[in-house]
DNA sequence: AAAATGAACAACCGCAGATCG
DNA sequence: TCGATCTGCGGTTGTTCATTT
């Protein structure tokens, strides 16, 4: 589209980071801070492109990063916040603390695609599966799916699997795989029925929030902590905004809006 | 033991929107 | 107001490694 490339790509290596390149960048941002990312590889010694540099910052360095398994709880609240969202990672990212959209979005295609189909449930719509054949042999379009692709390759084996992650050991992949061995585990009946979710969702106050939400300008929204800026983008975007701690589950993970009183343990819009 | 397969996840790519001059 | 630039996002790809054949 005529736009200049983000970097010169002949100088900069790709793929794998060293460990010198991270303390490279973690030394100059420590140092000077985040953002100008288009010049921050040079100023830090790095042959890199800039897009890389926080790519690799925001989904693996940065130190509020809570690296590991996702728990039940955090399980929940993706699905419930994707059954809201669709794959808008990083709104979902926003509302779970030290996790990343990158680290999100690998998660859900990974694991709970496969955990909502073996529970009959559609991962993109949130429907059972027999709805949805049932709707089909009527001859109704499916609701309309959000990436719009079928990246699904669901296998029933599954593999207990240890890595380190990027190009060497910071014990980051050693904890990963507590939901695997949920899976394994007998299932009593699905606590979280996607026909029964589905219908108490507005999905015009969903829209109307992510719209809201988007029209932030991006620099304010990287300066406030994820947490307290959803919290308060939510509340200011609309006065009547309903709010969602309690629905998706914030509160059980120990998360309140401005809205709700820790104190009580319950949210003023419940 | 080796090859094939598939899962996991880091990293890249291209686009859109925001910002700047 | 407009074009150039920067930044962030979502989708996709590449690589590694465990498991299966």
């Amino acid at each position: 589209m005529g736009r200049s490339p983000c970097c010169v790509k002949a100088h900069t290596n790709k793929g794998a980071w060293t460990r010198e390149e991270d303390q490279r960048l973690i030394d100059y941002i420590r140092a000077h801070g985040e953002g100008s990312w288009r010049s921050l590889p040079q100023a830090a010694g790095l042959l890199r492109c800039g897009k890389s540099c926080r790519l690799r910052w925001i989904n693996y360095l940065r130190p509020d990063l809570k690296r590991g398994n996702f728990t039940d709880k955090e399980d929940d609240v993706i699905i419930k916040l994707h059954s809201l969202f669709g794959n808008k990672w990083s709104l979902i990212a926003a509302r779970l603390p030290g996790r990343t959209d990158n680290e999100i979005k690998n998660y859900w295609n990974t694991h709970i695609k496969r955990k909502l189909i073996s529970r009959g449930i559609d991962p993109q719509t949130h429907r059972s599966l027999n709805s949805f054949v049932a709707r089909n042999s009527q001859n109704q379009l499916p609701d309309v799916d959000f990436s719009g692709r079928n990246t699904s390759s669901s296998s029933s084996s599954k593999k207990k699997k240890k890595r380190n992650a990027g190009s060497f050991d910071d014990g980051k992949g050693s904890g990963s795989g507590t939901t695997e061995e949920e899976e394994e585990a007998p299932k009593p009946p699905p606590p979280f029925d996607g026909d029964d979710h589905c219908e108490s969702v507005n999905l015009d106050l969903s829209i109307g929030l992510l719209n809201s939400v988007s029209k932030q300008p991006n620099r304010e929204k990287r300066r406030t902590p994820l947490y307290e800026e959803t919290a308060a983008s939510t509340a200011s975007v609309s006065p009547s905004a309903i709010c969602l701690c309690w629905q998706i589950g914030f509160q059980s993970i120990g998360h309140f809006c401005s809205n709700c009183q820790p104190a009580s343990g319950s949210c003023g819009f419940r």
